[in-house]
DNA sequence: CTGAAAGCGCTTACAG
DNA sequence: CTGAAAGCGCTTACAG
């Protein structure tokens, strides 16, 4: 029996009807209310089956006035950190019943703006939202208003409201491990490599890298600091920057493992070896982190657990959760490979100090 | 003026009153119907502005019995290739003024059907589904029925009907391509390594495989023809099963990527260094491929690219296209690097032949 | 060009 | 425990 693709559609009326009980009693077996007979239960969800009904939610959530998708706008899905981050929030959603609308922004505030605005006419619960870098907290505002609960990812976005909760990684104290790693080996002057200054993770991991410096009474020489886009090729680019001053740092925290793969390949082009004699260590831990050469130390921030518990924490404000604070600040973890494992001595031979 | 997280949702019938039309004129606006006259549009228009109203497109779906929502079922975003063919399906469908509904089944077929019967309670206007492994069909099409547009992705769903699309990536014509580079290295004994048998895109790479060493005259010994699951682990784990017999294969034909890495440490272990002693491909170019020691050779088969096709053609189903073939077959591209390019002489010194 | 009325598929008091 | 009626927010003929 060949179904026509334009047949009507099979409603609880027609359900109702085909076991002779009223639409209301169909509806009370959809939701699983108690107060339906056993018998009269069977045989309506008999009918249910055997006409291949289909509960439409849309229809469902227009009366009752609640909805069971939340939305999700990241940058990009091609970044793995995105990706495993949506993959975390999708589990989560599952999990409890909901069902996901994901939106990309690609790194445009003009995008971010059109893609929330199509995805809010879809009703959703919450929003979960990695912002643009540049994006401007009082037109996502204006758009989201206090219409559902919000949560904003990974990118501070000031003046947004203390209503909206705020899921941070921890980039001061992340940075901070992996430059106490260096120190450990002994490096004194290391740079902090890649990265813009005007993006916030960059402003706190540079900090974290400086409480590290400062602890171990180390003034950073301002040659250290080299700025550069967040991409491999930029960073490849940039390598030379690190040794235009003499002495030259030997030893580098980069902004992220981008930044990272990306300078130990611009330092091979310089005849020098990454993890052979300069220490590096990234941020993130991506995948290629692990199988890189050589593999990267680099800080790692579970970007799947971290969807999950941005998924969570939204599903509890939607149970009514008060308690939990807005902001929540996700540690960060350091994962040695060998890239950082350079050891240095603190005074080089020929040194009298 | 805060809002009150409570307050009565901005309707039509608001909009209408603020500025003394009927409900139906402010529906007209808002489908930009030019029906309505510009000074009224106009005040339509400001009344929307001020109030900050949210078109309830639930509503306008029930009514009007569309929508412009597409579900995307994959198997898991932490998979690169699913996340970029993701990222590719939600690029064309923002760009048709569609919104994306994502679910993954983490290859669990239980977990399919909860997902897509979820999925489809949302009313989507077409489905993408890339089916997880040992996926029923007739499952599958007692859910999905004819009630929308389906498009197959990657995986054949044998028995699904003819009345689903089908985007197939071109598994035999890589493994070939793969192979013949392998050949013209000079090469003869040649493995085939990795995935299961009864995988649908493993017999078709072990089809491709097998014609480029018929087209050169080679009976493939069976003993080059080593399974395994596709994972890094499991082929490290098994690398020593091409060296069971004497002569052994210098090369191999991977299932993908995932299974060349682990076979590329594997040989470590074993005191061998891939592209270097041995040669080996991928398949899929994933982003390590580029960046692993040494690069890989492999089949770059573009899943962005797959995911806007898979968009587009659906979109053009839901246009009204028939014209196009239900089965697409995606092109495949051999990429070229470091870890196959090991020559091995025709004739090695020694061998009177 | 604009308005009154009906209806998409569901749920929820309210009677019985 | 079950049914009749109203209504969620929108759109669509149909009058005017």
């Amino acid at each position: 029996m060949p179904d026509s693709p334009a047949r009507r559609r099979v409603t609880v009326t027609d359900i109702a009807a085909g076991c002779g009980v009223s639409r209301s009693t169909v509806s009370l077996v959809l939701r699983g209310s108690p107060l339906v007979n056993a018998d009269t239960r069977a045989r309506v969800q008999a009918e249910i089956e055997r006409r291949g009904y289909v509960y439409h939610r849309g229809a469902a959530s227009l009366r009752r006035r609640t909805s069971n998708a939340v939305a999700l706008v990241v940058n990009d899905l091609s970044n793995p950190f995105f990706a495993e981050f949506a993959g975390g929030v999708d589990a989560a959603l599952a999990e409890a019943g909901y069902v996901l609308l994901l939106g990309s922004t690609g790194e445009s505030p003009e995008r971010q703006q059109a893609v929330l605005a199509s995805l809010i006419e879809h009703d959703p619960a919450a929003v979960i939202l990695s912002p643009a870098e540049h994006s401007d907290p009082a037109r996502l505002r204006r758009l989201l208003a206090a219409r559902m609960p919000v949560l904003v990812f990974n990118r501070a976005l000031d003046g947004a409201g203390d209503d909206w909760d705020f899921l941070a990684l921890d980039n001061r104290r992340g940075a901070r491990l992996a430059t106490e790693h260096l120190l450990q080996q002994g490096h004194r002057a290391i740079a902090f490599f890649g990265g813009h200054r005007d993006s916030s993770s960059c402003t706190e991991r540079r900090a974290g890298y400086r409480d590290a410096l400062d602890a171990a009474g180390i003034a950073p020489d301002p040659a250290w600091l080299v700025e550069c886009a967040p991409t491999r090729l930029e960073a490849a680019r940039q390598a030379g920057a690190l040794f235009a001053r003499d002495p030259a740092p030997t030893a580098a925290v980069c902004y992220n493992d981008a930044v990272a793969l990306g300078l130990a390949s611009g330092l091979a082009a310089l005849g020098r070896r990454a993890g052979a004699d300069f220490a590096l260590t990234g941020f993130d831990d991506i995948p290629e982190a692990s199988v890189s050469t050589p593999p990267l130390t680099t800080v790692a921030v579970a970007p799947r657990e971290r969807g999950m518990q941005a998924a969570r924490l939204l599903l509890a404000r939607l149970g009514g959760d008060t308690q939990t604070p807005r902001r929540t600040v996700a540690p960060a973890r350091l994962v040695v490979r060998a890239s950082s494992l350079v050891p240095h001595a603190p005074n080089p031979p020929g040194d009298p100090a």
